[in-house]
DNA sequence: TCGTAGCGATACGTCAACGTATCATAAAGC
DNA sequence: GCTTTATGATACGTTGACGTATCGCTACGA
């Protein structure tokens, strides 16, 4: 039997600590933040030894680094059809609904925080939202092409600015984007429709 | 001498200890974060002994408050003149060179945190941040007023997209928003020039 | 069915920060 | 000058997290 990844037929206990761990991690971000997480609490959320936690990660960081790396993995892109307006709008709507209430919104601090804090963290955040956007940069250049959008945008710049608002709202003020008005808001930074 | 402040003849040591401890807090948030940063920490980094801190401040949390009112009143607005177009472009400016590297920049994560965590901190936080987007709101509005802005933009909506742009891309690239790029910005936001 | 190995629980010594108390020093105010 | 008072330093007991070690237990794989 030729098989190029020979499973190497992992101990099922192992991944499964590793799920509910992680899954404790993320709680624990969002509730305490970056700072004040610690491995007992932790373990204590997970219902597992602290031992169990050290056997799989050598500190705080690499767990931290990786509970954050799952939580990427969770935002799924939504796969949208339609004319690029319609698209941007569906896509701007997700954003909006995932930074008001998610795992992803509960942790958001903390992940800055973490970021600012550990260059591994920041790393992959970086990368990790370079790629989130790219789908909605090439929608905006689509449209462009199409005579959707104006001409003369800065594709790149225009995502910056739809989905800036999106977070600056979750952020900075004491509400976070309401969905409804998306189609304001594109309507807004593309001046078009009234 | 008829005076409506009495001035209560205050200990002028106190006044300087509560500075030097307060900036003192607002260099370990830079560094630390909002839920690493010790009352031990602080005392150190401003040469004071603990108690000193105790007698000013209940707890950790009433001197992070502090700390971060101190930082925004150290947020200058800038008065500007021209057109509106000219002064929106002077405002962001200032805006992206606060938001790239100023004391405001480095403490940002840590006041996301402690805003996130505490309900004092994002209630004067959240207040702040209002007060001072205002200026940019009613530079856009009369921009629109006079028609030197398209006619059917939300002021709210547009200072949140340019504003926006700017914390977005401080917290979720790698490279702050540069300066010369708010002119290209404000076009394609305003779908204006070429 | 049996040996292996990952597990939860627990105990351990270490360390750092907590919040309080004390005390001489020195600056402030009269 | 003399009293008051805020201060820096230091010591204190307490707490909680660190990271390691041990030990039955039991799910796994053969």
């Amino acid at each position: 039997m030729i098989e190029s990844r020979p499973k190497p037929a992992v101990d099922p206990r192992i991944e499964r600590s590793r799920q509910v761990i992680l899954q404790a991690a993320l709680d624990e971000l969002s509730e305490s933040g970056y700072g004040s997480l610690t491995i007992e609490s932790v373990a204590r959320r997970a219902g597992v030894g602290k031992a169990t936690i050290y056997r799989h990660w050598p500190d705080k960081i690499a767990l931290i680094a990786d509970a954050f790396k799952l939580l990427q993995q969770q935002r799924d892109p939504e796969l949208v059809t339609g004319s690029p307006r319609e698209k941007l709008e569906r896509v701007l709507r997700h954003v909006a609904d995932v930074v008001s209430d998610s795992p992803f919104s509960s942790c958001l601090p903390a992940l800055i925080e973490g970021a600012e804090r550990d260059r591994a963290v920041r790393r992959f955040h970086h990368h990790f939202q370079t790629e989130a956007r790219k789908p909605t940069i090439a929608l905006i250049a689509d449209g462009i092409a199409t005579g959707d959008f104006p001409p003369r945008i800065d594709p790149e710049l225009a995502a910056f600015a739809l989905l800036g608002a999106i977070f600056f709202c979750r952020l900075m003020t004491n509400a976070p984007f309401p969905e409804e008005r998306v189609p304001t808001l594109i309507d807004t930074v593309f001046n078009s429709s009234g």
